[in-house]
Formats: structure tokens, sequence, C-alpha cells
DNA sequence: CTGTTAGCGCATTCAC
DNA sequence: GTGAATGCGCTAACAG
């Protein structure tokens, strides 16, 4: 390993100065920053960052740890927090989790120990309890898509109830009255929030939720699947279902192809997310978007932010809001004829 | 910050101690090991592992270079690379570099500042007498889907060209003799070598490629969405179209919708990579299944082995096999009656 | 402007 | 079985 002290070594100065020169941290005689920087190169000198770390006690990286790098969600989160950081000079580094409470959990403790001076964690596997103490042992710690009481402000995640109630909403407006649902686990606190919101503007509405088309997924196409295919052997009078995810929407429709029911002539879909492939299916989906890349981006500034004494925590308070994409998926059955 | 003269203090011994019973580097006694304990989880201590890594010369840690976070390609490879290095105890970091040539270069500069032991590499901008000079500067890294003259044994990739055959014959299987192909970015070899591939297949078995069909993507919806329509707009007799990656083929698809031809009845349609919503997509696309996770996987582990002496390279030779998953988007022309 | 020095937190000899 | 001392590569006083 060439160190600071070759580089010194060959261009005859102390270790301080070819400091200085990197560091740009006091001002170096022209003629001798040229040798050192000669030196540099010819020696292919690079700092090393753990001696840096070690020192300044501080790394300019910022951690995050999602379920799993293999995901869109976790892609345009990461994506997010990586495009907001660069621009201030720091690092993004990520950790998958495994998507359990003990992965979350040491995830967090090893982007810690790797000097990561801010993190943004999903944590939807921890238990509330934990992560409020997660939260205190971790001052700049900030968690995406989900809300810890005492902690909002370094919470960053969309207004699902809000999310819910639009997708309620947007099939009230298309004359939709009979509907199922297709949630995801129920422990998971954003899927109770978006179905809390569905379910209450639908009874708000004098349509209330018949309780046996509901039902419960997995968020993968698997789920969607089989719940369509469910649904569909109850012969029930739904005219419409909405599925807390795009990937559970994706299987949905399989199966409708399968049977040959046709969407959204026979039933109409609105799925969650606005994933890429979204766009593509056919019918294209109708869906509600969130958007997961300004999220991340906002938790990284966030993450940043904490980091600085002079943190304004009023202007991070606002949830993400959700909007629904229209797209070809649910049928308007207010112009029927 | 606790460290472990923190936790010596409280427990009433040495640093070397506590040092010790962390590592469990030689024995202890059983009263002191269990008061050194006590004091670890009193204080909540962690090892710096920017101390470590400064002490030990090393970090167990493998870095990751990918162009982007967001895009289930990388995905994929993060994912498996990830996999095959958690189970042998290290941990895997990644930096996104942005698709540029400088991103890629540096990228491996920063994460090998970090101590990074060894890296795969996606380095597909970097000019290929630039590529072997990295890699003869850092002799741990392993350079994914992309073949260095000199350094087969530290490349690991999709063997291309037999992909694209594979493509040509399928087509011509199904009774497809005037065909049209989307490829992406020329300068890309992974893209070259699935051209080669395709175009000789087709000219051995006397269907050479018509030129006037050969359309230049961008390798994202746009670029086979305009590609299709310049093909449609042009009235060729070409019954099938071979796109260089799924992404183009749904963009493609949407043209085919929107003017009202039929995939596949009127063209049919065959792509690459097999992501997720190929098989949602409708009809279902026929595609060339790239297996990402396991050549991440394949390059992690290449990776790690190349950290050790005892290297056997002769393992690592055989590149990838892609394969052509069936779906309903190429017709069966032999069959037609 | 430049050199000398003293740690940052830890693992590891070497004595005991 | 245990403690004292050393140094990994670097930056930041402090002198000159």
């Amino acid at each position: 390993m060439v160190g600071l002290k070759d580089v010194a070594a060959l261009a005859g100065v102390s270790t301080a100065t070819v400091s200085r020169v990197i560091n740009a941290t006091s001002p170096v005689n022209v003629e001798t920053r040229d040798v050192v920087e000669k030196a540099i190169r010819d020696l292919n000198y690079r700092p090393n960052r753990a001696a840096q770390m070690l020192k300044m006690q501080t790394s300019q990286t910022i951690g995050v740890v999602v379920n799993r790098f293999d995901s869109p969600y976790f892609g345009a989160i990461l994506e997010g927090v990586d495009q907001a950081l660069r621009g201030v000079g720091f690092k993004t580094i990520a950790e998958a989790s495994n998507e359990t409470e003990k992965g979350q959990i040491d995830a967090l403790a090893s982007l810690s120990a790797r000097q990561c001076e801010s993190f943004v964690v999903h944590a939807d596997a921890v238990q509330e309890d934990k992560l409020v103490e997660l939260l205190q042992h971790y001052p700049t710690a900030v968690v995406v898509n989900r809300e810890v009481p005492g902690y909002e402000t370094r919470c960053v995640k969309l207004d699902n109830i809000r999310a819910g109630e639009k997708a309620a909403e947007h099939l009230l407006q298309m004359g939709h009255t009979d509907i199922a649902t297709v949630t995801g686990p129920l422990h998971l606190n954003e899927i109770r929030d978006r179905h809390t919101g569905f379910t209450s503007t639908l009874e708000k509405h004098g349509h209330a939720l018949n309780p046996d088309l509901i039902y419960r997924g997995n968020l993968s196409p698997s789920g969607g699947y089989s719940a369509v295919n469910e649904l569909l052997d109850a012969n029930t009078s739904a005219t419409a279902v909405f599925f807390h995810n795009d990937m559970m929407a994706a299987g949905g429709m399989q199966a409708c192809y399968e049977r040959g029911v046709h969407v959204p002539q026979d039933l109409s879909f609105i799925g969650f997310d606005d994933l890429d492939f979204a766009q593509f299916m056919n019918p294209p989906l109708t869906t509600v978007r969130q958007p997961m890349r300004e999220i991340g981006a906002a938790a990284g500034q966030l993450a940043h932010a904490l980091l600085g004494p002079d943190f304004d925590a009023s202007a991070t308070l606002r949830p993400f809001k959700a909007d629904v994409i229209e797209r070809a998926s649910v049928l308007n059955k207010t112009i029927k004829n």
C-alpha cells in the first residue's frame, strides 16, 4: 500500500505538506505543489479512507438499508437518495436487510460501524418500540415509508390514507360501487393506512366494502393471481378491484386472461405504485402512483440536513401525495351505453 | 464515541483483554469475559470499523459499481453478488456510476479507497485499453457482462453471441424469414455480440437480414416505440422483430396497440432479458432470458476467490448461457392454416 | 510557507 | 491469562 509518507519521500517534503496539497487545506508553494502532485500521480496514490475516517471521525457518507436490491421499489429509493446526496458531496452506501427485523437492525448497526454519519432506513419489519429505541440511538437516522409516533419529523413517507382514499374516489367516480380489494400483509402500517383510507371513503359514500371481498395478498404476483381466482370462483357481482400493488394487479390480470375474463369490460383493475411496467400491460394499468424516487431524495436530504445544527424540522413534515394515473384498466360505467 | 478503552475501564481490565473477548482470539478467563461482555452491552459498544480496517488492512467487503440503482438489471446483479458474499461473511457495498467512463473509474477508485478488497464492476463505458489498465491496477476486480482480451478469467458474462443465435434460431424455427431487429448502442460489445450472433445465423440459413430492417435503439421503451413506428411506416414485409431488450419490446408493443396492429398475428416480438414484467405483457413476451442474478452471484464468488492464493481460474471460464423463454408474442407460422 | 508531533480506535506482539 | 506498548495512514495543531 502506497501511503502519504511514500509520496512525501518521493517528493522530498513532509507528509504534512502532501496532506495540504491533497486537501487544499492551507496554501502551498506552487513549485512544491507541482512536485507533490507529480509524485502522487507517479505512485498512483489514493488516500486511505479508513485512516481519514478514523482521524476525522467523519465519513461523508450516508447508509441506506433496503429490504433487497432487486426491487423497483427499493431501487427507486436508492436512486433518489443517491441523487440527492451526490450534489452535496456525500456518498451513498446500501445494505440489504433480508426483510427481517433482525436483518434491518443489524444492517443499521453495520452501516453505523462503517462510520456512516446518517442513515435512511426502511424498517417495515421492526416492532414499533424497538424502532423508537433505534431512532433514539441513531439520532441522524430517518425512516422511509413508515410513521413513528413522536418522531414524525424524521419520517418521510407517502400519505397512504389519502392514497387509499384516492383509489376509492376514482373507482366511485367511474361508477363502480361493488368493489373488491387485494391488500398486503396487514401488519405493515402502510398497508393498513391505505386500506383504512380506501374502506372509509367507500363507506362514506354509502358503498361499504363487503368483508367477503377483501383478499389478503402477499404483494407479489402470485397473491394477485390466487385472489382473483378466488374472486372469480365466488361468482360475486364485483365490478372492480383495488390491488395494493402493481405486482399483484399483474398476477390478477394473468388470472383473468387464463379464464377469458376481460379487463376492464368484465372487471376493472386499479393498482398501486406505478412501476415501470404498468404502462406496458394490456390494458395499460390504471394505478396510484407512489413517487418513490422523490421520497428517496427527500429522505436523503433530510438525513443530510439532520447533520447540521441549523436543522429546520418544520419544512419536512408534509407527507408525499399519491396520484392516480388513469390508463385503461378501469371501465367508465357512467357513460355505459 | 464509546471505544475499547471505555469498555476496558468499566470492566476494570485492559483494552487488550476486551479485544480478546470480542474477537475470541485467545482464551480469556470465564469470569472476566462475563464482566467484559456486560460492559460491552451496557455501553452499547460497537467496534469502529474504520479503526479495524486501518489496523488490519482488510475490510471483508467487496464493492460493486453499477450504472444506476433503479434498474432491474443492476438490481439483480447486486442481489446476486450480495447473496453469494453473505454466505462467506463478506459485505457488499455498491456505488452508482452514472453510466459514464469517468463515473465508472471514479466509483472504482472510491470503493478502493474505502478498503474494499475486491470489486465487481460493470464497466460498459470505459475504453478497452483503459479497462485493461484498471484490471492491472486492481488485481482483484472482476468485470461483468463484458469480455476483456487477456483477462477472460476475470470476466463473467453471458455468451451474447450464442444468445443472439438462439433468438434467430427461434424465429427461424417458428417459420419467420423476413425479420427486423432493434439493437442497442453498437459501441457496447454485448450488443455487438448479440447482433453478430443474430445476423450470422440468419445468413447461415439463407435469410440474411435486410440492412434496412436494422434499427438502432436506445435500450429504453422510447427506442422501441419509435423503431416500430418507423418499421410500420416503411410498410415492409417483416413478420418478426428481435429487440435487444425487453424495455424496447414493451415500447414497440405500445406502438402496435396504438396503430391497431396485433402481436403476434400481424407482427411477432422477441425480447431480451426476461425482466419481471415480460410475463405480464399482453401477449406475454417471448424473450431471451439472461440470468442476471446468477451472473452477479458468480461474479461475487469470483471476486472473493481472487482474494485467496489458492485460486483456480479454470473453473470460471464458461460464459453463461441464455435461454429463450417461449410465451405468446411470436406466431408459429409453420402451423399456419 | 513548511516540518514535527500527537493521537483517532483498534489488534497485536512481547513480557509478565 | 493478562497488561503495556506499538503502529496502521492520516490530519491538525503548533512551532519555526
